[in-house]
DNA sequence: AAGTGGTCTAGACCACAAA
DNA sequence: TTGTGGTCTAGACCACTTG
């Protein structure tokens, strides 16, 4: 059972195990320390392995419980979630950028819920176009504490969305995925028909003291998809 | 500078570093071994921390090369993969289900082409509906390799998607979302208008020799929204 | 050619949770 | 109480890639 060389080869070692049911499914598989006899190798170098495993969803890890092998396992699925141009450009597109209205506008009720902000607040309104090889790709509709962003940033000439990341790059956020009927005045923008089932990107970020800086609804052309490693 | 205890708190004080603009982005950062000294702890600990920097999208790293801020970070999502049972329970609902419909079918063109397999092949065709607290959830549309799942297996009573998860839970496979119009049939499953925009989870899965077993298309009901950790 | 991250090792101590 | 994973250390060698 020895041969074993690198931490990636323990770990195709033990997914073997589990896919072939030498592991079963809700069973509790030996100590790290009877792995890494077996293997020849480490402690650390096992536990690498397996923590790679449990992080991927194939293990369950306790302190004094060991580790096991989950009856129903969670996969975990990982989505990069870029700069829209960049996102553009990755796919081949040659980008381009359009603003579409930007104003100060009363937050409304559903925004203002996720946010945790009072509801009617006087927040900046922007939404904008972004395209690939000149054809509509999707509409970014976002809502902006007006304190984050003073109007004398412009988003004429650079999309919020790319302002953003650059300015307040690393805040906390949350994703969600959904889809949305097109209204008129989406569909206008994305040359489609009304109505037309959209893939929606909903992203909300905080800053660093909780308070909410921003909201922002992709809404992408029909036939768009997002695919994620598995 | 001392004084940091683990990985969790070199991360931190790591990432402190890239949020302030002390690390400017696009800029190189110190080596593992100077960062090492800095904070009083050893390089391994360094590596770990800035590898689950990295691998969150605030770092990049290379050999000789360095590691560098990204000029403009790409941050990564997780979703957590379920079965759908799971789901519903997870959100507080009743699961139930019911099986629509189950038969041999010539599998479709645009199936075959994502799976790489001959179109028009006798395919096992199922669909099933998923509820919560009695209401439509979702519907699986799902195409099987009959050689995976031989007719004897039935649907009735287990979905195809806890039997699958079950019998060849460890396989590869790939997500995507999108977004689609309910056609009529969707739409009575469903008990939405026709027309209404779904939320549609794809995933294709393939046995350890690269072969297709499975496509399914989970179709939710409208409003339905998928979080991620941000 | 040489610098930097990637990884392995052997040993140690700690923290948590199960028995 | 005690077993198991979580982590740190110091040193070493390797692999990639840049200059």
């Amino acid at each position: 059972m020895a041969g074993v060389r690198g931490w990636q080869e323990v770990r195709e070692a033990a997914l073997a195990r589990i896919r072939s049911g030498d592991w079963p499914a809700g069973g509790r598989i030996p100590d790290e320390a009877d792995l890494a006899r077996d293997w020849g190798c480490a402690r650390a170098t096992v536990n690498r392995a397996l923590r790679e495993l449990a992080a991927e969803g194939w293990l369950e890890r306790r302190r004094k419980g060991g580790t096991r092998v989950p009856a129903l396992p969670v996969r975990r699925a990982v989505f990069g979630i870029a700069i829209i141009r960049q996102e553009v450009e990755a796919r081949g597109g040659a980008y381009g950028y359009r603003l579409l209205a930007d104003a100060t506008a009363p937050l409304p009720g559903a925004v203002a819920a996720a946010l945790d902000v009072a509801p009617g607040a006087p927040w900046r309104h922007v939404v904008a176009l972004h395209l690939a090889d000149g054809a509509p790709y999707c509409v970014e509709d976002r809502w902006l504490d007006p304190a984050a962003a003073p109007a004398a940033v412009l988003f004429e000439a650079q999309s919020a969305n790319e302002w953003l990341v650059r300015t307040l790059a690393y805040a906390r956020g949350s994703f969600a995925f959904a889809a949305v009927a097109a209204d008129a005045a989406t569909a206008a923008h994305l040359a489609c028909a009304p109505g037309a089932a959209l893939l929606a990107l909903e992203r909300a970020t905080f800053a660093a003291d909780g308070r909410a800086i921003t909201q922002v609804r992709l809404l992408h052309a029909p036939g768009h998809r997002v695919e994620a490693a598995g």
